[in-house]
DNA sequence: CGACCTGTTGAGCAGCCTCAACATAAGTGG
DNA sequence: CCACTTATGTTGAGGCTGCTCAACAGGTCG
């Protein structure tokens, strides 16, 4: 039996978003394709990439791709699997800082400091390209456009880490989860993945304590959904029968109504 | 009158880290400066850089140096004074993202998309140095440390910023004002302005809208401080008297600690 | 098969919010 | 300069959301 994975319900080949083969990632937003190829749609340095992209490496559920306060010397692509990040306190209380499928990019926020700061675990067979920092910046400086694509994932990513701070300082905990699921399904939409339909990697625990709520206040939300028929749950498979009702609910805007203006 | 300002207790000269004249700010952590001097110590391209620290714009209290969903054209520096962001959900909760003072840099999250997406408004009469994308980009153009002083800015503000999730996700009220408060006191003191004692420029309703409570619940933990002689409160006049137990309250390590290892 | 991990549901409790009244300071106009 | 309004801060009382503790169910693994 192989672990327990994002959206095990459909077939091989297009989960994740990765093809059997060795063929690049599918998905134009994805990892180290999305950093190497200019915002133009020109082909980036093949060379470089393609040395870049043959830095692969497997990690098995509860595996770490790196550990807080350890010198930084990579980051890492996500090519298939999940990973979860986290940091915590001295007296132990830890905070899940974010989930990270196919196609995002780990470790940069240790750019400042040469460590990294929070620890990254894989939440089932996981497998990435690890890109050392000096090859990293080697391709940045035979490419500009490399450099102002990194400037962007980390733009996007402060973007994200403010509505995780709106959620945890102003929403509920049914809204929480709603936001939250919303959030998955548009990822994996972003991928060409089933938006409604999947598995999850991560425990209710693990849920809970990134959306700053009880595991226990998890699983009765989520039972409420699925007796107001929003949602369909057999453990971590899952079905979103009302998107639309529950970005309503997450106080999600609509993809399109993004850019609203103020008065 | 002149409205409130941090550290309105010290004299002007030394106000928030900006002397009186044109000389630049003197702090080596602050802003443009901060920017524009490769971190090897050598100085960067002056006229570029005289260029850019000429831009400068003064802001009232109430101001705003721009607006969420606008149009991304600038950066900006604070040279004295200080700003706080926000976004907000549609149906009208706010929530404060961040106080900036001197030396911050204010937009980066903005490259992204190409909009600005918080709302950044002074709290106080504050001068910045407004920079020009484009400028920016062309100056990172000639001069490839710059770039790499923009990726560190970027990366310590995602550090700061997973340390408000941990506060927001897994800290008490007592423990979140702690964090808050000595928070701040570091700032200044990074700014070589004192860290025991200074006047706050955010309302209480603004602290507790960015630590995730009540503004009564800032009251009321704040007096409670008080009457345990950690603090010296006269409305937005604070003065610390114990930060050791502030920090140890807080949950926040001591500097030096900060590199503390894994098992 | 038993041990263990994860998830579910219930009961009681508490931290913080809400609402409200009031105090103090700041701003405004005569 | 004072009366008035407005903004901000403080404190109290009561209520609610979500937490804690606990028991148990279902799946997984050695």
């Amino acid at each position: 039996m192989r672990s327990a994975m994002l959206l095990t319900e459909l077939d091989d080949s297009a989960c994740l978003g990765v093809s059997r083969g060795d063929t690049p990632i599918a998905c134009k937003d994805c990892g180290v394709y999305q950093l190497c190829l200019p915002p133009d749609g020109g082909e980036a340095d093949g060379s470089i990439l393609d040395q870049i992209t043959k830095n692969r490496r497997i990690f098995k559920r509860g595996d770490y791709l790196f550990r807080l306060g350890h010198p930084f010397h990579s980051i890492y692509a996500i090519r298939s699997g999940s990973v979860k990040t986290y940091i915590w306190m001295d007296d132990g209380r830890v905070q899940v800082t974010g989930f990270h499928i196919a196609g995002e990019l780990l470790g940069l926020n240790a750019i400042n400091s040469k460590r990294y700061h929070c620890e990254a675990r894989a939440l089932e067979t996981t497998s990435v390209c690890e890109i050392p920092f000096d090859q990293l910046e080697a391709l940045v400086r035979s490419n500009l456009s490399i450099q102002y694509q990194i400037l962007r994932i980390m733009s996007r990513e402060m973007l994200q880490n403010q509505e995780l701070i709106l959620l945890l300082g102003k929403k509920n905990a049914e809204e929480r989860l709603a936001t939250y699921l919303i959030g998955l399904s548009r990822r994996l939409e972003q991928r060409h993945l089933s938006p409604c339909e999947f598995n999850l990697s991560m425990s209710r625990g693990d849920i809970g304590n990134y959306l700053g709520i009880a595991e226990e206040t998890v699983c009765r939300v989520l039972s409420r959904f699925e007796e107001e028929e929003l949602i369909e749950l057999r453990r971590r498979y899952i079905r979103l029968r009302a998107p639309g009702r529950l970005a309503q609910i997450g106080g999600v805007a609509e993809c399109a109504a993004r850019e609203s203006q103020v008065g």
